[in-house]
DNA sequence: TCAAATGGCGCC
DNA sequence: AAAGGGCGCCATTTGA
């Protein structure tokens, strides 16, 4: 494993501190030590091979993640290659916003000019110095940011040593699964006996030969039967009154479980009994991640029973509950808000203070309310929680007014929504003009509604982002004072450790600990709480 | 013929 | 209870 180049620094932060050029990786393994943080260009470039290699290191600093944070406060997204930006700041030329670049790891000492003509070729050492310098200079003295950087970057270890580790994963019980509910597997690009058998009853109920895998050839079927449909979404068809509706439905449930999760996933995904996703730390513009391979973050509920602990082991399943109007709440500064999420079960609580007890009817009202609803019965709850929570209300209707008008907005650490893009902008120019039509004045007005309604949810999604990356980094750092602990799953606001049966108490306490500091960290003076409940459990699909 | 767009649905 | 935010993935459809 040549060629890998890092600078190693000291506790001070003394970027001239002594380089290292590590030729094999056990070269590398004599500089590991622990309370070392490693500067490095990016861990998904250089890590999967340090820690296959059984290496781990405490903590890093990542260019190409912290890179992503700072531009977007630039308004840049897309992730231009991390070397041009990194130059492009060096000679103080604009940063390219190169949306189509394909977004391979990001490679600061690639041999970049190969690939992309025209450009000086540069000494890797000097780039990393200069894009160190350069970073901190543009961080300093933003404790918000500071915090959001250093959490990215420990983020960015989790998500190789998760993608390594892998969650455990029982092919036989799936299999079971996939039997009991599909019968049993098919030759390659049959289907299985029991879609094949609903597939029947649909024709046999219409009267006709109808696909149900075709949206167009299924909504055309019931406007012959005589119902006027947009759309063959589930929830429509869920109300029409035929006899076809009953086996679509069944048949729409089991073929998405055939086609994202049968015996094709588990062979692709599953096999050794782990399941080894691609985890992408901030790769969703608000911070969120994603994962690459296998749907990590859509398991289906069902088949949380093929997640079981190893022989010794113990999962605990941690979860932040309700976080999301929780950080509202704190992001918000609204005292009202603040009360009700001292409850545990925030929704209860909320449903006792203005509707009437009906905790479905106060859950609903909330989302609606961060995500933006307009109609229905969530648009009419909305009047309630203005008057409850005039400060909450007014901060996520601030921050859509500032989308609608083409404004960018920020989570509470400091992570930037992308600004509108040039179709966004020319459709509203447009549309607002004094001349335009009714279909570009409609245009336009959807355009800001739509952008109103991300960046209303962008405030409350980011700020969760940025808690749920602190809390696990923090849990990551305390874990490794339990032998054997290993984070083996992460999906937003939930987190899985798989742990030796005598520690699990002692990991879920850990979880419970660094959800408190996270709160304490990334709202400080604010009453809120963002409480986890740990649960631990042999099977995944215990834990609720 | 093949790549991009669409519809649909799983998770948060 | 409603169909509002963010994703990834699959099968089908569209259109160049």
């Amino acid at each position: 494993m040549p060629g890998y180049q890092l600078q190693e620094v000291t506790e001070s932060g003394n970027a001239a501190g002594p380089r290292v050029t590590v030729e094999t990786m056990a070269g590398l393994a004599e500089w590991v030590t622990r309370d070392q943080r490693w500067l490095w260009d990016s861990a998904a470039a250089i890590y999967p091979a340090l820690v296959a290699a059984g290496i781990r290191i405490d903590r890093c600093h990542d260019i190409a993640l912290t890179e992503r944070i700072l531009l977007s406060r630039q308004g840049v997204f897309g992730l231009p290659v991390l070397a041009a930006a990194v130059r492009a700041r060096a000679m103080g030329e604009p940063v390219p916003d190169d949306r189509d670049d394909v977004p391979g790891p990001p490679a600061l000492f690639e041999a970049e000019s190969t690939r992309r003509t025209g450009q000086p070729d540069v000494d890797p050492i000097d780039t990393l110095q200069f894009a160190i310098a350069d970073q901190r200079r543009r961080i300093a003295n933003d404790r918000a940011l500071a915090l959001l950087v250093a959490a990215e970057s420990a983020s960015g270890l989790a998500a190789v040593e998760m993608g390594f580790v892998g969650l455990p994963w029982r092919v036989d019980i799936h299999q079971d699964l996939l039997t009991d509910l599909l019968g049993p597997r098919p030759p390659a690009g049959h289907r299985p006996v029991r879609l094949a058998t609903l597939s029947q009853e649909i024709d046999h109920a219409f009267g006709f030969p109808v696909n149900p895998d075709s949206a167009v050839d299924l909504r055309a079927a019931f406007r012959r039967a005589g119902f006027d449909i947009e759309s063959t979404r589930s929830w429509v068809l869920k109300d029409l009154d035929h006899p076809a509706v009953p086996p679509v439905l069944r048949y729409k449930e089991l073929a998405r479980v055939h086609s994202a999760n049968g015996w094709n996933w588990l062979d692709e995904w599953a096999r050794g009994g782990r399941f080894h996703p691609e985890y992408l730390p901030g790769a969703v513009v608000s911070g969120r991640w994603a994962t690459r391979g296998g749907g990590a973050l859509q398991i289906p509920r069902g088949l949380r029973k093929a997640v079981v602990a190893d022989p010794g082991h113990r999962l605990v399943v941690a979860d932040a509950a309700q976080l999301e109007p929780r950080v509202l709440a704190a992001i918000s500064g609204d005292a009202a808000l603040q009360r009700v999420s001292a409850d545990v079960d925030l929704y209860s609580a909320l449903a006792d203070d203005g509707f009437g007890g009906d905790r479905s009817h106060a859950k609903v009202a909330m989302l609606g309310a961060m995500y933006g609803a307009t109609s229905g019965e969530s648009g009419r709850l909305l009047g309630t929680l203005r008057q409850r929570y005039p400060v909450a209300m007014a901060y996520v209707e601030t921050a859509a007014r500032e989308g609608e008008r083409g404004g960018v907005v920020h989570s509470v650490l400091g992570r930037a929504c992308p600004p509108p893009g040039a179709g966004w902008r020319a459709a509203v120019e447009i549309g607002t003009q004094q001349d335009a039509t009714d279909a570009e004045r409609r245009r336009a007005d959807q355009f800001g509604r739509d952008r109103g309604r991300f960046t209303r949810n962008f405030v409350v999604q980011g700020s969760a982002a940025d808690w749920a990356a602190v809390w696990l980094s923090g849990l990551r750092r305390d874990l490794r004072a339990v032998p054997g602990a290993e984070l083996v799953f992460f999906q937003h606001d939930e987190l899985i450790a798989q742990v030796p049966v005598e520690s699990a108490e002692t990991a879920a306490d850990l979880t419970v600990a660094a959800a408190m500091a996270a709160k304490a960290l990334v709202f400080p003076r604010s009453p809120v709480t963002t409480p986890v409940l740990p649960k631990i459990v042999d099977c995944y699909a215990d834990a609720k």
